[in-house]
DNA sequence: GTAAATTTTTACGATTTTTTAACGGCCCGC
DNA sequence: GCGGGCCGTTAAAAAATCGTAAAAATTTAC
């Protein structure tokens, strides 16, 4: 995962600084808001991973701000707040935060509880990525890094399953020689064309019917190749 | 959705007492365990939709429950402690546990933060959650630590375990070397891929019929392995 | 404190994959 | 028809990866 990104909504300064220094030494994106107003503008502008939000703000109430942000986003929402009041908690929670650190706070245990939120979603958005691809007899389950020919599973190699993966992923399209080379070889050997050649006669052995008459893995000729697409 | 289910681990009555008139009569199923050993056995026959645990329990430490549930189970854990450190904070929350509530707690707060935990999985779809997998003659309990091959139970060491875990819960799927080695040794350790080598030669030794073809861990070259899936 | 078990290192042969090279066919301009 | 790009195919050499055993270091159990 990239560095995370985080939204602090807060109008004390003290703390502003304090999680500043934190949460960017332990290598999180800081971006601040000392208003409710400005942290809803700041939130729909950086989608961040977590948002840590006070409740006593100058504005707008910390528990509007909370709700605002839940009328269109899922991201974690961590209160923070003077107020250790139990029902100032359940509203906060009720109304849509993740979780409710009151003053003063430790800095780790914030930090563990960013953790947590982050955690949460994760996995989350893990599930969506269900990504398969398939057309006539061929299809590839980019999930499993699995392929088949008909319901014949067909063992591909790291270089052969990459190539596979640039085609597919542009399937329909002609993608050229160098393309190909730059995504599957790195950009140090966009002068080996030969090696698109071998490549594409091991996947047209393993993939084709007819290897010499491609249904799928087809040739542009003088510019690249195509994955056939229905 | 039908009523939550809550499995609590406490040993003291008089917070158990307590817990049950609140939570029973907001309509909640509660399972009660007074000790971590009968905790993880009910949370397995029970399936609850969240646990909440007391760190300070008779037998096994509270954070070594967390991170036993967490080997085969997502369900929200909210921690219960009389220890307000900030240090046990930050160590129960990265075990795994999704909440920390110092005691004293007043009730209207632990149940808010309960229904923040069961809008979390009412998210996530309902995936592998399961305390056992089996594939041929392979079959493992998560909640008790156990492995069978046919019905001879197979002793593993504590890494050889953790490998074959770690496999299970991406059953079916490739896990590479790195995820491996991230997920086993942990993420300082992730350039030394002769461990994986030596401890599938192990797994393998004791869990296959023929270790040289093998059944269920299975070799993805140039990629890392898999574990066979009906 | 000693013995046993487990983890970490190391080494080497076997296997798989990648790279390199060679050859023949096809299209096209000349 | 002749030669030169392109492209496809095949086979080999070279490199990387994998499986295995066994020794050394460390941890755990008694």
């Amino acid at each position: 995962m990239p560095d995370p990104v985080v939204v602090l909504i807060e109008d004390e300064p003290q703390i502003r600084r304090f999680l500043r220094v934190t949460l960017t030494g332990q290598g999180y994106r800081l971006f601040e808001a000392t208003t409710g107003a400005d942290g809803l503008v700041e939130v729909g502008s950086r989608q961040p991973d977590v948002v840590i939000v006070d409740l006593g703000l100058p504005d707008i109430d910390g528990i509007d701000v909370i709700r605002r942000l839940r009328e269109w986003t899922a991201v974690p929402i961590i209160v923070l707040s003077a107020r250790g009041q139990e029902r100032d908690k359940v509203t906060a929670l009720d109304a849509g935060a993740d979780d409710y650190v009151s003053k003063p706070f430790g800095a780790s245990e914030l930090v563990a509880r960013i953790r947590v939120a982050l955690r949460h979603t994760a996995g989350a958005s893990h599930e969506a990525d269900d990504a398969a691809f398939k057309v006539g007899e061929l299809r590839m389950d980019l999930l499993r890094r699995q392929v088949f020919v008909g319901d014949r599973e067909v063992r591909l190699t790291p270089i052969e399953y990459k190539l596979l993966t640039t085609l597919v992923r542009h399937a329909g399209k002609v993608v050229t020689h160098q393309q190909l080379l730059r995504e599957v070889w790195g950009p140090t050997h966009t002068d080996q064309a030969h090696y698109v050649r071998v490549y594409m006669a091991h996947l047209r052995h393993k993939l084709e019917a007819e290897p010499a008459r491609p249904r799928y893995l087809l040739t542009e000729p003088g510019v690249g190749y195509r994955l056939a697409a229905d």
